[in-house]
DNA sequence: AAGTCGCATTGATCGAGATCAAGTATTAGG
DNA sequence: CCTAATACTTGATCTCGATCAATGCGACTT
């Protein structure tokens, strides 16, 4: 829980970055990249480190470069749910507003690529590429949330399970430019006290469920945080994703 | 389910339009409101009619004048979940997207202002007041699919209840500009199928616990749809709503 | 007035997932 | 090497909400 963070040592130049085509910063060209240039600089966070506090006021706001962060809130008791995970290029903050509704956890080794809130604000208002790319991020965002609403109000602890084993199979293969078919193999970048407050579930009920999975051969696991999928088919089918979004009357 | 609509006979002027303010086109000018009424027109939908097949192709896009529709996702075995409240200045249809991932439904009756996508798409480029607008609508509707998903995952089904039966109510004071305190009354826009389907239960818990908080004297029920809250304090208890996100340790 | 349709309520029972409770790796630290 | 801590798994039991099944009730139709 300690909030120990480092400056990088060698920052980036921004036409290196990884993230430089996904990021807020995509539909840049060389003059906005020089002006985000002038502003950023880049911060690391170590696993369990929080990196914003819900209602805390929020004076960054930025880019996950590398690393996994989780976005959470937490009712009044400690029931806790874990609303959006962020990944490399997912953006951290809201401009124009104070403070952060949700608590912002690294859950691995975590850098960000960071602005000043109110530098990054007064370069919007001048720069509309990155006004629209914040725009179609926060409607991706959008779609993924009430995606997981389907998942959290409608399927079962088993389809949960497999759906979020799909999505982690698959960005883990976007990310290497593998097919997901066959001997799809990952790490889950989450323990199960995270998975189970993604899925709106209790660690026992993740931990039963995989098993289960296993048991079926759905999964393979080499240990508790790596999975081999023998068929992503199965897999899919496992998860209730009719993800075309059709519906059969 | 027939898909029944007609022209309205007396469009508005932009500028006595009710959700001027609120809408899409809060940021715009004079200059940008008469683009925007260049190619505007209105469409009014019965309550239950399709406004928007999920998959299916979608060409317009517009704001919800007065009304209420719902956003859903069905899956292949019928399981339904609703993903969104579609409320008067809201917007429906994403620009640069074909096609819709939601069933958009008409609850009640409701009176769109529609624009061509395209013709919209093509105003959005050249006025950044568009862009910016739909980007802080998209902000706030994913803080609500955010709050939603907590509701969804860690919420028992009487605190579901007592929040829906908050958001409600709080909505419909702001609109007639009453303060939130003693002897609230509102109308649910909301049949119970259609108030499970949003809240990730079965009509049948619905009614229960409906009737639980009236035996409890939280709410009083005037008839199936109209409801009094005595003390707004108290049904917010019931709902665990600590908005403020903060959180003890 | 009787019948019917859609929507809502209420009761009885069941079951998926929560809760309570051990027990088992794996890793870190002395 | 032993101890402790953390993360995970497994088992027994309970409970909340789902499911199955009637019943109520207002609005239309005939």
């Amino acid at each position: 829980m300690s909030n120990a963070s480092v400056i990088l040592d060698a920052p980036l130049r921004c036409g290196d970055c990884p993230i430089r085509h996904r990021a807020v910063c995509a539909y840049c060209e060389a003059p906005q990249l020089a002006a985000l240039d002038a502003i950023k600089s880049y911060r690391t966070f170590k696993a369990g480190d929080t990196i914003a506090w819900a209602g805390e006021p929020l004076v960054t706001v930025g880019s996950v470069v590398s690393g996994v962060a989780t976005l959470s809130r937490t009712l009044a008791d400690g029931r806790r749910q874990m609303v959006g995970l962020l990944l490399p290029s997912d953006f951290v903050g809201r401009p124009g507003r104070a403070s952060s509704p949700y608590d912002v956890v690294a859950a691995n080794e975590v850098t960000l690529c960071q602005f000043r809130r109110s530098a990054f604000e007064d370069l919007t208002r001048s720069t509309p590429e990155l006004e629209r790319r914040l725009l179609d991020m926060t409607l991706d965002e959008l779609d993924a949330a009430r995606e997981w609403m389907l998942l959290l109000g409608r399927k079962t602890a088993r389809e949960k399970i497999a759906s979020l084993l799909a999505i982690v199979a698959r960005r883990d293969a976007a990310l290497r430019k593998q097919t997901p078919k066959n001997g799809l193999r990952f790490t889950l970048p989450l323990t199960r006290e995270a998975i189970a407050d993604y899925l709106g579930l209790t660690i026992e009920t993740v931990s039963r469920q995989i098993s289960a999975l296993k048991k079926d051969g759905i999964i393979v696991l080499e240990d508790t945080r790596n999975v081999r999928v023998p068929d992503f088919a199965v897999l899919l089918d496992e998860a209730s994703d009719d993800s075309d979004g059709g519906f059969i009357v």
